[in-house]
Formats: C-alpha cells, sequence, structure tokens
DNA sequence: GAGTTTGTAACTTTGCTTGTTGCATAAGGT
DNA sequence: ACCTTATGCAACAAGCAAAGTTACAAACTC
C-alpha cells in the first residue's frame, strides 16, 4: 500500500512560501512538487478553507501564506489536508458479527488509539517554523544545495 | 486510502483454528472470511514459512495451528504476513534533494518512528490467547452469536 | 479588452489489491 | 490402480482510489 504525501508535500510548499517573496502561483508550485497545478489547487483548497493561505485570481496573483510558520503546528497541517487516515492496517470489517473477529478488532483498536494519540501530541508541539530552522542548519552545512533546481523527486 | 485487511483477518482465522477439531481447508476459511481459497493459501503461506501453521494435502488435509494461541503474540503474526507498512501517511519522495524537504521528512520520520516503537511493543505484550480470553468473554454475554453463521462482513 | 491565474467538473491514467481460472502436485479412500 | 480431495502456484482479470489531464468558466490586473 503507497503512502499518502499529502502532508508532506504540504509541508514542503508552505516553507517554500515563507521563504518567497510575493504570491506563489500554482504553476510555481507544482514545479516544486513536481505535480501539475489541477493537483496544487486541489490540494491547497484545503488550506484555504481553514484560513492558512490565501488565493488570489488574475495577474499577480497565486498563493500567499495567512501567518507565520510559528503559528503553524503539524496538527494543523495535518487536520487541513483532511486528517488522512493515519495506520494503513486496520480491521478486515467494521460491524463484524463474528463475536471472534469483534474480539481482534476490539484488540487493535486499543493499540492503534494510543499509537495515534501519541502521534498526534506529537504533531501539536511541532510547528512549521521548528522545521524551516533544521532547513537552515541543512542550508548551512550544505550551501550548495540552495535550491530547487527544478529536480524535484523522480520517484 | 484502504487499509490492509491480512493481520486482522489472520488473527481472526488463528484464533478460529485454535477452536476446530482438525484440519480447516481453504475453502472453509474462505467462507469464515467471506473472501476465496486462493487468497487465503496465499496468505497462510507467509505463516507456514514463520512455523506458526501447518498444512497439509489431500483428503482431510487442510491448515492446522503449530502451536498454542499462548505462545503467538500479535507482533509474530503482524511480522508473519509481511510487516505492511504500518502508516497510511509518509514522505512524498525518499531521496530529496531539496534540503526543504529533507528537513520534513526529518520531523515527519521521528514522530512516525516514535509511535510505530509504541505500537508494536504493544503488539508484542498481546497474545493471541488474550484475544481469545476476550472472546469468550463475549461469548457468555451473547451466547445466541456464537457462530459464524456464513455472514462474514458484506463490506 | 487582453492576458493571467484560480475554481471546478469531467474524464483518463496508473498502481495496487483482490478475485478468478487453470493446471500441476500430493495424499487418502476404495 | 483409480478417483476424489486438497494444497501450490502462476497468470490473468476486475475493482478501486489517488493522481494526472483536459476543458472551460470566473475573476482580477494592466
Amino acid at each position: 500500500m503507497r503512502y499518502d504525501g499529502r502532508l508532506s508535500r504540504m509541508l514542503h510548499v508552505l516553507i517554500h512560501m515563507a521563504r518567497h517573496k510575493g504570491a506563489a502561483t500554482s504553476d510555481l508550485i507544482a514545479q516544486m512538487l513536481n505535480t501539475n497545478p489541477v493537483v496544487v489547487r486541489r490540494t491547497m483548497a484545503g488550506l484555504r478553507e481553514k484560513g492558512y493561505v490565501h488565493s488570489e485570481k488574475g495577474h499577480g496573483g497565486g498563493w500567499t501564506l495567512s501567518r507565520g510558520l510559528e503559528e503553524m503546528t503539524l496538527l494543523d497541517i495535518y487536520r487541513a489536508v483532511g486528517e488522512p487516515p493515519v495506520f494503513a492496517v486496520g480491521p478486515a470489517c467494521d460491524r463484524p458479527e463474528c463475536l471472534v473477529e469483534q474480539a481482534v478488532n476490539s484488540a487493535l483498536a486499543d493499540a492503534f488509539a494510543e499509537a495515534e494519540r501519541l502521534l498526534l501530541e506529537r504533531f501539536a508541539h511541532v510547528t512549521l517554523a521548528d522545521i524551516a530552522a533544521d532547513f537552515d542548519n541543512r542550508m548551512a552545512r550544505h550551501p550548495a544545495l540552495a535550491g530547487h533546481a527544478g529536480s524535484g523527486c523522480a520517484s
């Protein structure tokens, strides 16, 4: 089963936007993510609804941040992209009649709930500014890799 | 993104097998899971390789447990079904050149690693016998729902 | 008004999981 | 011996969800 990369991609974009002067067009963002502008609009729409970004049409339009990176946590963005299911494994069926299956689901659900709680709690304590700071550290060590170079990710 | 239900299904089957006299054929198991025998063989093959179950051909053949439920943990079975990825969300790309993306991946990877550690540790402490005991409790409260009734799970 | 850019709907492509079919292999029953 | 019952396995088909694509309307700037 393949990963849902929306959270990762949006974090990536938001931090780039913070370093970008003026509005970033869907086209520009799509190039950064190696995808296409329609997909960008689709995903960014969620962030706009929650008030993290703003979009403007027409000449000079595009996307801008509505607040500082220190005011956005991983949890915020996770929720804004639609709170995709965290776990890739889960119950085979939601309302099993079989009592064995109920017992199995219950055991798994307990374990997953605990892990999810830990994960989201951690998400809540990491701001995008923290990640940007980590980026600055990496940048200081490898100044050559500053830009995006359009290379993105081949995978 | 849809769940991987292999772990759940195999737990379900193993507990049924423990209550079943003699070998259970792939066909019988398939009916319990509302699937078909080939899929059962495919998945059970992993458990056989790890030594949790045994299969025999021919008349009276089928699948049998190779050890008691108290000697199998959730972790064991999770590993036997191929250690499917636990998380449904993840990095958009594995070896990003972009330093921003590296910082993002690093932040996410830390959080996921911690949650996964917690989850697997919990898995290691739950035996199938624990789940079977829970089943017995449910059974005591709802004796009418004892069997499978072939209904399985419509979803 | 001309040129940009987002917004959105509909459709196509892609990748993965599951389901299905077909046949070889092995064991038991008569 | 021969037939029936099973697993083992490979190859193919179907279904589904995410991503990509196309097309066009709406809104904004110059």
